[in-house]
DNA sequence: TTTTGTGCAAACGCTTTGCATTAAT
DNA sequence: ATTAATGCAAAGCGTTTGCACAAAA
């Protein structure tokens, strides 16, 4: 008996489409969004459709292979890193990187809130400028407001 | 001579629709969308538009008298209080509060952050079930990790 | 008269969905 | 035969914008 058997991925299959997604998310620490991911998809998968891109994004993260990051603006990401943690996103050329004090944070975050909630995630997103867009001459008015702590 | 001077605020002027806007936003702790504070205001004056809901819920942010929300899931939101703070938001009611320990995330956040960039904003947002709805019967896949810190 | 704000409707960006078709079980 | 996934296009939602008109400075 011949068996074409296409890979399995736990519960889901793993389509020539959704494998490619997820090794696009994986390959990558730049937290791309849809779009992007849709169009280096597509150099390999010239016929793969952007809603396609959603649906697999939507599953992939559903069975906990990837991450959706809801970010608080622009579109969202996706992450191939399911450890819950935090981001910083620079302000001026949105680029999102993670946090290395991503596990401190949440551990802070959850040992000193005191909540009636039932706690199911923590969001933390921080703003402002990478080092390479402090360089760049950037106009005044976005160096508003730094953020600063007391001694 | 007569004059008849329109309230000013600041920089900008206070129209009725931004007066009434900005007492709907400075009157509730619920953190209302665009479209629930056009709803609201539109009893009391039902020509105002949303365009002109959003333009003045955007010049009065801007202008630093409310406070915009870019929150990770949904609409966006807004809050009188303009210091920069916290917030919880419920899963399942969506309703979002106001974090108490909001000062300390912050100043712990800032102090313990070890980062090149240039830091504006910092987004805590923490998603769980409220009281309410933990007691009312929640379908069980809700119930999903919740998140803990080892002892 | 110049600037600022308004209402309306159209456009926008991102995401989801319905549907007919195809592929895998 | 049934279920799962695809491509396509249309619709959805929240938000922004162009424009002609009105109000205030």
């Amino acid at each position: 008996m011949e068996k074409k058997t296409e890979n399995k991925l736990g519960a889901i299959r793993l389509s020539p489409q959704r494998r490619l997604i997820l090794e696009e998310v994986m390959g990558t620490k730049k937290h791309p969004t849809a779009d992007v991911i849709y169009r280096n998809v597509k150099h390999k998968l010239p016929n793969i459709s952007l809603g396609t891109v959603y649906r697999n994004l939507e599953s992939l993260s559903e069975n906990g292979y990837i991450q959706r990051i809801d970010t608080g603006t622009g579109p969202r990401r996706y992450d191939g890193d399911t450890r819950p943690h935090a981001h910083i996103r620079c302000t001026s050329c949105d680029s999102l990187e993670d946090l290395p004090e991503k596990n401190l944070l949440e551990k802070f975050l959850l040992r000193e809130l005191k909540t009636d909630y039932y706690i199911q995630e923590v969001i933390i997103e921080i703003r402002g400028l990478c080092p390479e867009c402090q360089q760049s001459d950037i106009p005044e008015d976005i160096r508003q407001n730094p953020l600063q702590v007391e001694p």
